[in-house]
DNA sequence: CGGGGAATTCATCATCTGTAGAATTCATCC
DNA sequence: GGATGAATTCTACAGATGATGAATTCCCCG
């Protein structure tokens, strides 16, 4: 009778159970996501996760932050010029999203979790705004940019609701490239266009 | 000792259930929103919700249907003709979410329970698809209907989101003709404009 | 080679969840 | 006024959930 205790070798454990929750939190949300359906998905007891992770929601915030490079973002954006900033925008946001298998699961977990759960909401207010999206913005249109930012927040979090988590037809099959024609120039407006008057 | 059975007089207690039921949909969303607290919430207990709606899926299904009549609102979006249909469109929507305190928990409820619940995803797209939106659009512009309603879709439901579920300043307290002006033109641009090729 | 500490699991708890069935009270119709 | 049926509550169950504390096994340092 000799199966609890330590295992020999480097296991990893630590690391696959932030694996494993990454994917449960971005596939069921924070409550779908439950302490043992991550452990299993890690190979792993449940009670190594509190050792790790000492709760659920320390669990969740240290395994969903986000790699934002607001600086990076901004040379790539801008250095062909203002012209087109919205279309590239538009292209490096799809771009994530579907060519970024490690990145998804985080996103997806982030908005899931936010309509319910206010931790991740924050995460997400962060995201879209002063922490986020705000810094890119406010280098592109310097006037009114806290307003900007989050009318180009609101756009590009409705197109990734639709397109990756409620799955709605043609928006969830729709060619990255037509998506970038369609939205790209909206997303300009909102950037550097006359948004009336307050 | 006498405690249950049939209390005297009419009691309304079928409808205290909806009402409370989309009151906590509303709030907590379908996983959140327990049995208990909605039977709490109408002063009534647990048991009487089963008697009367079965399971809590019939329950959200029964009591969250939307009231959208998209005839009217064809003759109401486009009596002064197509331009500044966009505005309109935006106007009427945030009216529906500002000023109508018993529609307001069926939409939060929706979008909050379709992040993870499938049965509320379906409501989501059949809203902001064929059933819905779609409708409308198909009246306004005939040509690639789809794609336009669905666009205009994403944007709507982002603003939901950034301003009454996950309170994104300053978008949250904006004034309505404040983002009337702001994202009417955008709406018209993705109902009646060049959205580039496929 | 012995001991401290880290890794891992076991067993368990208290609580909450949706749901079911039986029991009780009332209204209404014959 | 007795019977029938609907409204309402009580009690309870079986399973899931987050969390805890102790036990076991291994690695590493002296």
């Amino acid at each position: 009778m000799a199966r609890s205790g330590r295992r020999p070798g480097e296991s990893g454990a630590r690391e696959r159970i932030a694996q494993s929750a990454r994917a449960a939190f971005g596939e069921f949300g924070f409550d779908g996501a439950t302490i043992r359906i991550i452990a299993t998905g890690a190979a792993v007891d449940p009670a190594l996760v509190h050792h790790y992770f000492g709760s659920k929601q320390r669990l969740f915030l240290s395994v969903m932050s986000l790699p934002f490079d607001a600086e990076f973002l901004k040379r790539q954006l801008l250095a062909p010029g203002l012209t087109g900033v919205g279309e590239r925008l538009v292209r490096f946001f799809l771009g994530v999203w579907d060519e970024q298998p490690s990145v998804r699961p985080i996103l997806t977990g982030i908005v899931r979790s936010a309509m319910t759960e206010p931790d991740a909401a924050l995460l997400l207010r962060d995201f879209l705004g002063r922490q986020g999206l705000f810094q890119l913005v406010a280098a592109i249109a310097p006037d009114r940019a806290e307003l900007r930012a989050v009318l180009v927040g609101s756009q590009l979090i409705g197109l990734a609701m639709a397109r990756y988590i409620v799955g709605l037809e043609p928006l969830a099959s729709a060619d990255p490239e037509q998506l970038v024609a369609s939205i790209g120039p909206a997303i300009e407006r909102y950037l550097t266009g006359d948004l009336g008057a307050a």
